[in-house]
RNA sequence: GCCCAAGUGGCGGAAUGGUAGACGCAGCGGAUUCAAAAUCCGCCGGUAGCAAUACCGUGCGAGUUCGAGUCUCGCCUUGGGCACCA
């Protein structure tokens, strides 16, 4: 091999690389093609946002998908493996508003670098269907899926709560409020109330959930985090009687999922945006004073429930319905959201901690309905919340027997109250509707015209895409859009008359839940192409973060369902994704020093010198390391692929990124181990290089054995990989690269092995193997090879060590034949030294032989 | 606060309920070398012991089992998500 008239005698990944990639594309490798004559196989990663660099953490995963589109292929499929861009957001417009700039050119500009750093990789990807969903041609067909969507009733606009900056007067994302504090203002968050476009998933509550079942290749903790977050229940609904309610409000309504506590109950709660709150709220300064701090504070689950549970005594009681003689007290509570059930509650604070704490704060009795079948409890400590499926005395009974389950009570309760007029029974989903409104310019055009006489008409479909004015600055608080002098007027699609366009842009969850189905035929002129749908859809294997499992994934389910509805996909994709594969961060020690201020202060790894486990900085300082945290520019820890690719080659990364964690855990970035990586790479070139040289010899003894090692090595190194047991697989290459260096068998053994060793490694490291390929005079490219057979002849061993216990721990081993039966086995067993040692002429109780694997004696 | 995971040598990790620590890194010893780098060979969980071997050991505490890293229950710690980060 020459390259540039140097006889090549070391490996070098630097020159093999960028020599592949070139083969590659001219023999168009990659190009996903459409034909009947072999199945498909669609293999798609989580596109990525262009945040400006690639990261290890996208080298991992995009590997990954890598070794399965390239396995794939040399197993007969057509095989897509597309790639694109995730491409609106925030971070761009904060960009622009940090430096200046416009988020069209920065995020193209990150775009590009990102495509000329992954291109060096080596991934097996059809870059020809590549695009970013701020492309015209993306959103267009986006808007032109909105539109459908609002015909068939699946898209609506209600009021709904955002967090508000009074000092910015500007909506802010929920990482954009810290503390219950703007980010920039630093002003107190209020929540505050905008009409808003939302998409109807909730009629797909029921759907969503059951089809979970149908997931057989999802992993099971996604599937229970997605059924969690639908949240289907069970429960009653009712009304409490106001004694003295005003005037056009007789009653409360509420929904509770433990109405078997109805009994315990000793308050009732409503959300300060409940409709009888307001009510008050206009001619009471106290509660209007109450209503507005409760709204401080940002919009998310996490910071109402972590917020103090405040409430305020409006005065008025309700009658419970079971004793007309019984008034509770009527409070507005800041921890009761009116997006959830009716947003009022009643309080048992006997049976749950939140109504205890707040029992105990406002001096409200606490009462038991039930109690433990055993033992004895102070209620007034603390309340008793056992399992609905644990069996509990009631002692204050609404319906059933009076030793029951909570499930059994709570069925018991909601007959017994339908019975007696009370309400009745629901299902409710905790699942909302999907808001999808977003007072912000870098995303895409909600396609809605507001007409003072048609109302809210769509904008007619051959006037898409309504693209995004790029004369638009930053420097200023608030969406561009709204106050952009001209972009705002139109003329209404229906009337003609002058009207104004919707400002509101689109979650970028949006332009995620349906790029899988446009990588089909990503320039088509309409959302998809159904023949092309109905050959490349489903997603054969999706492969991403943990961090995705339950709302892009379930927005995906949603929109699959809804385009499918619209004729944009085929019936079979209801569900879009046939297999699921979650994989682990990348992450890299921090090394972080502290300033004359007491700051913290983080240092690059470059920077740092470690010497046996601890870390130095040229000067000799001492930095303390943090281990395993995830990669964060901020913490300066992240670790940038091209400088690895530069150093040692993609090969090199993309082996190590797989080598040394399971895919769905963490792995840790270590320069050692990169180190280390490469230079086995170079040890199997040079086994390759010394094969090839080899004289021909006849066959050998040890041929048998080699081969035999080999084609285990093929059926380990398959399953691995069919498994995502992708570091399983490479511990097995590099066993079997030992037993290849150290073998004696002939060179026609050796170079059938090495040849195999390359097809096994190829989908980790392609170009290495491509090179080896080459060098032992390989038909064609390796790429397009078949995968290599394990012969199941050469997988059965004769004979087989099995370990011997005695009382479970293990005290010797017999070799055996593999084929020998029970009987045979435990004879030889109570033979063996070991027992007859334990044993000291007594009789064992048992004998346990499990064949092929242990036999223990218990003594 | 709620939901979901994970925790095994100095480090990354392996192990259909069946020999805990495969494979790799680091370390130690040796070969080669004038020397080093590179390469190759060997050792490598802890305690005791010359050794054979014994005991202990998979975050902590219980339990199921002939047998538990693996299953069950209760904790602890770390990570992911909590609907406007993507």
């Amino acid at each position: 091999m020459h390259i540039g008239g140097t006889p090549m005698s070391r490996y070098a990944a630097s020159e093999i690389e960028p020599k592949w990639q070139q083969a590659w594309e001219q023999a168009s490798v990659f190009t996903a093609t459409r034909s009947a004559d072999k199945p498909k196989y669609y293999v798609l990663e989580m596109f990525p946002y262009p945040s400006g660099r690639i990261h290890i953490g996208h080298v991992r995963n995009y590997t990954m998908g890598d070794v399965i589109a390239r396995y794939k292929l040399s197993t007969g499929h057509n095989v897509l493996h597309p790639m694109g861009f995730d491409a609106f957001g925030m971070p761009a417009e904060n960009a622009a508003m940090a430096s200046g700039g416009h988020p069209k050119t920065w995020t193209y500009d990150n775009i590009d670098t990102m495509v000329s750093q992954m291109k060096p990789l080596g991934f097996g990807l059809d870059w020809s269907r590549m695009f970013a969903t701020c492309d015209p041609e993306y959103y267009g067909q986006q808007q032109a899926l909105f539109i459908d969507f609002l015909e068939k009733g699946l898209v609506y606009r209600k009021n709904a709560v955002v967090n508000w900056d009074p000092v910015d007067m500007t909506v802010l994302a929920n990482e954009q409020v810290i503390d219950g504090k703007g980010w920039r203002s630093g002003a107190d968050v209020e929540r505050r109330e905008l009409t808003q476009w939302f998409f109807k998933i909730s009629d797909y509550s029921d759907e969503l959930l059951s089809a979970l079942d149908g997931l057989d290749n999802w992993p099971a903790k996604v599937k229970l985090m997605q059924a969690n977050w639908i949240g289907k229940s069970r429960g009653l609904q009712f009304g409490f009687d106001l004694v003295n309610g005003p005037a056009g409000t007789p009653q409360i309504e509420v929904y509770t999922t433990r109405p078997d506590t109805l009994m315990g109950a000793s308050f009732i709660g409503i959300s300060p945006d409940h409709p009888l709150a307001r009510q008050l709220e206009a001619d009471n300064p106290d509660v209007a004073a109450f209503c507005q701090m409760a709204r401080k504070g940002g919009t998310t689950e996490e910071a109402l429930e972590k917020a103090e549970k405040l409430g305020f005594d409006t005065g008025l009681r309700a009658r419970h319905p079971f004793d007309a003689a019984w008034e509770l007290p009527v409070y507005i509570a800041n921890f009761i959201l009116m997006d959830y059930g009716t947003g009022a509650i009643f309080g048992c604070p006997g049976h749950d901690q939140r109504d205890h704490d707040f029992a105990r704060k406002y001096g409200l009795p606490i009462v038991d309905t039930f109690l433990p079948l055993e033992g004895e409890i102070d209620i007034q400590a603390a309340p008793f919340v056992p399992l609905k499926t644990e069996k509990v005395r009631y002692t204050r009974l609404l319906a059933g027997p009076e030793v029951q389950t909570g499930d059994q009570a709570v069925n018991a309760a909601i007959d017994h109250c339908e019975a007696n007029g009370v309400g009745h029974g629901v299902t409710k989903f905790r699942l909302r509707d999907w808001g999808l409104s977003r007072q912000r310019y870098w995303g895409c055009p909600i396609p809605v015209v507001h007409c003072d006489s048609c109302g809210v008409v769509p904008e007619k479909k051959e006037n898409l895409p309504v693209t995004l004015p790029d004369d638009v600055t930053f420097d200023v608080p608030g969406n561009p859009l709204d106050r952009h002098p001209t972009w705002r007027q139109c003329s209404c699609p229906s009337c003609g008359a002058p009207a104004t366009r919707e400002t509101d842009t689109m979650d970028t969850f949006v332009d995620s839940s349906w790029y899988f189905a446009r990588f089909t035929a990503p320039r088509a002129s309409t959302p998809t192409d159904m023949a092309e749908a109905e050959y490349w859809m489903n997603v054969d294997q999706y492969i991403g973060g943990i961090e995705h499992a339950i709302l892009h994934l379930l927005y995906s389910r949603f929109f699959a369902r809804a385009m499918q509805i619209c004729g944009h996909l085929p019936a079979k994709s209801a569900e879009p994704f046939d297999a699921l594969f979650t994989q682990g961060m990348v992450t890299h020690a921090i090394y972080k020093t502290t300033n004359a201020e007491g700051r913290p202060v983080y240092h690059y790894p470059e920077e740092v010198e470690l010497r046996e486990g601890r870390g130095f900085l040229q000067d000799g300082t001492e930095v303390d390391i943090i281990p395993s945290a995830k990669m964060s520019k901020s913490k300066n820890n992240v670790v940038d692929p091209v400088q690895i690719i530069a150093q040692y080659g993609a090969d090199t990364a993309r082996w190590f990124v797989l080598s040394d964690s399971p895919p769905e855990r963490d792995v840790e970035w270590t320069a050692a181990g990169a180190e280390a990586t490469h230079k086995h790479l170079g040890r199997v070139w040079a086994l390759s290089d010394r094969i090839a040289q080899m004289a021909e010899g006849g066959e050998g003894a040890a041929d048998a054995d080699l081969l035999r090692a080999m084609h285990k090595t093929i059926q380990d190194v398959t399953n691995g990989i069919e498994a995502f047991g992708f570091n399983a697989a490479i511990a097995r290459l590099y066993a079997f690269t030992n037993v290849l260096a150290k073998s004696k068998a002939s060179k026609q053994a050796q170079r059938q092995a090495i040849m195999v060793l390359a097809q096994l490694m190829s989908p980790m490291t392609p170009h290495l193997a491509e090179e080896i390929w080459q060098m032992q005079g390989g038909d064609g490219l390796i790429a397009q090879a078949s995968w290599p057979q394990a012969d199941p002849a050469m997988l059965v061993d004769e004979s087989v060590t099995l370990p011997i216990q005695i009382n479970g721990k293990r005290r010797g081993e017999i070799t055996v034949p593999t084929d020998m039966d029970k009987a045979e086995v435990e004879k030889l067993a109570l033979a063996s030294d070991a027992v007859q040692r334990a044993l000291d002429g007594a009789q064992p109780k048992k004998i346990i032989v499990v064949p092929g694997r242990i036999v223990n004696v218990v003594i």
